[in-house]
DNA sequence: GTGAAAGCGCTAACAC
DNA sequence: GTGTTAGCGCTTTCAC
């Protein structure tokens, strides 16, 4: 049926070991052994079937994925990362949805999973749960937290520098001339809408601007949370000339309010968001907002598991922090305040 | 390390091969013994190993899936209902990304994937290709169009009947006492476009309301095509009550384009999209919409292809059609028309 | 740097 | 109903 590793050691007149090697990158391979070898790879279109080398290396991990909000954008592109790296590599990847779940129900799903799995990666807010973390931990199932928005010493993770990003992005917004410049903040359970808060307020504070707590509104990344929030920020008496919202769900929210109140975005209010998610690109004018790079956070993850899980038991506890860079993706919505325009001509 | 189906057969005092039968929930084992062996099962915890189990039954395909529009929502969706049941089974997906290729480019790569996979999904546009059809059907490989509008007879099919479902709107639209509805059709490459907007004339013209060519408009399931063809749309000096958009992405655009106009959805103008994305549920008001069951669809079509490819390469050209059903799902966005309202008091 | 032997954990096919 | 035999396609280990 499919091309074999004997069928292409055949053509390439080597022993399927050596087929091995250089298909897995193996470096005690002579250069042209390694050629012929992939000469005879795309000739035959041969591609190592999976299940097999996986039994074979005994390297045949599950690894689980829990989440809680299966309809956030962001859980979204996190799952396609998750995706395209299973495609790449072997390894069992259990889905699996808590939503709903309480402590107790936490408490019995961790302790079922740390029986059948080799590894979990841990979205927000599941990551924050110290139940979960707890039983996991308890269980000595290696974990990974996935944009926890802090380090958390239990558990290793892969994250942005949440703080720094949202200070950038406030910096964006000062040095396009705002000074009156609101923060509708993420869901109070989780660390990232703290840390990004955090940066907005240090921002600010660099930049001399006075804090304003009429202008700083609670949200839940939720798309209805941020039509409220920005409700309440456009009705100020003295209303902001940009808003931060804390992620992109709430800031496409803020423009349509914006939009319902008869104010061109960015012309009258400029908006900015975070995450990037296809919402930031749906809309019209599109979001300027902060990257993450899920697709190679999703990598790290995996990596770290599957590191941990071939290591021996004994040290599936080393912990790391993995943080990688964010990147601020500038489009159309930000723009300098009114006042500022009308000063310069515009 | 993990348990295998040894130690359990051990407790248990039976074969392998029986504690096998039982675990695949076969019939032709005695009950006294089933219950031996998952006694043993459970108080081993015993979890097959998939790859062992792939490989021995030689049910480990390889399936591609290949797209040219990653960033459409329904795409979005339709990844993660593959992934679902890729967490399940055992096989191995491959996910690649063909935007952009020209009639020449998608020669090759059909050719290319068509010595390395045992079967290939095809969602929309690709599914309509005649090139990567006649390509891959040449070199024998099992395909199924998914979401495909209509059948064709030279590609499996699994979808909705799109015909079906865009009456079935048109006609809740006509119950809510609308007659001047307008629709916004889908992209013309795709035959799901063409079967929405006959589905919408076929309700017209059943329920005697004589269609008006100036309140349809050419979309191309995007935001941007939703927007213009809203903003025609309600430009008209007989605008319409209501507007079909052929996707959510549309309505989405259409409802932003009434708020920035000042009307209310549903009071002044009612909307209803297809699809039932993320998108439905993330603005406000929720979107009446057409659900796609895409977790089944997916199922069926990776179904499809494993009992192809477990066929003699004789036979793969068995080719099924096979129409699921869709939902509508009703929320907010839609009301009766003004006028009526007003007649009745509201 | 390369090859030979052995076996990963499971199930198809058959025997009983 | 249940057990036996053989082998899926690959990699490990160790020899050369």
């Amino acid at each position: 049926m499919a091309v074999t590793i004997d069928e292409v050691a055949a053509l390439a007149q080597v022993s399927p070991m050596t087929v091995s090697r250089v298909v897995n990158g193996q470096s005690k391979v002579r250069e042209s052994t390694r050629e012929r070898v992939m000469q005879a790879v795309g000739k035959l279109g041969y591609v190592p079937n999976r299940a097999a080398s996986s039994l074979a290396a005994a390297q045949d991990a599950r690894i689980a994925l829990i989440y809680t909000n299966p309809s956030s954008a962001y859980l979204r592109e996190l799952l396609l990362g998750v995706l395209h790296v299973t495609a790449r590599t072997t390894f069992q990847l259990i889905i699996d949805d808590w939503e709903g779940f309480d402590a107790a129900a936490e408490r019995k799903a961790a302790r079922t999973l740390g029986g059948s799995v080799g590894g979990v990666i841990l979205p927000p807010p599941l990551c924050e749960s110290k139940v979960v973390i707890g039983e996991l931990g308890r269980a000595g199932v290696p974990m990974v937290a996935i944009a926890s928005g802090s380090f958390n010493p239990d558990i290793s993770s892969v994250r942005i520098d949440d703080f720094l990003a949202g200070k950038e992005i406030t910096e964006y917004l000062i040095k396009a001339g705002h000074t009156r410049i609101a923060c509708v903040k993420g869901h109070p359970n989780q660390m990232a809408s703290q840390r990004r808060f955090e940066g907005y307020k240090a921002a600010l504070k660099e930049a001399g601007i006075a804090p304003d707590a009429q202008l700083v509104q609670q949200g839940y990344f939720t798309y209805r949370s941020g039509l409220d929030a920005t409700e309440k920020l456009l009705s100020l008496r003295k209303p902001p000339t940009a808003i931060f919202a804390s992620n992109d769900d709430m800031a496409v929210a803020a423009v349509s309010v914006a939009h319902r109140r008869g104010l061109q975005v960015p012309r009258d209010l400029s908006i900015v968001g975070f995450d990037d998610t296809s919402a930031a690109t749906t809309i019209w004018p599109e979001l300027t907002t902060v990257r993450q790079p899920i697709g190679n956070m999703a990598d790290a993850a995996i990596d770290i598991l599957l590191r941990a899980i071939r290591r021996k038991p004994e040290d599936h506890r080393v912990v790391v922090d993995h943080v990688m860079a964010h990147q601020l993706v500038v489009r159309d919505s930000v723009a300098p305040p009114p006042v500022l325009a009308r000063k310069s001509g515009t």
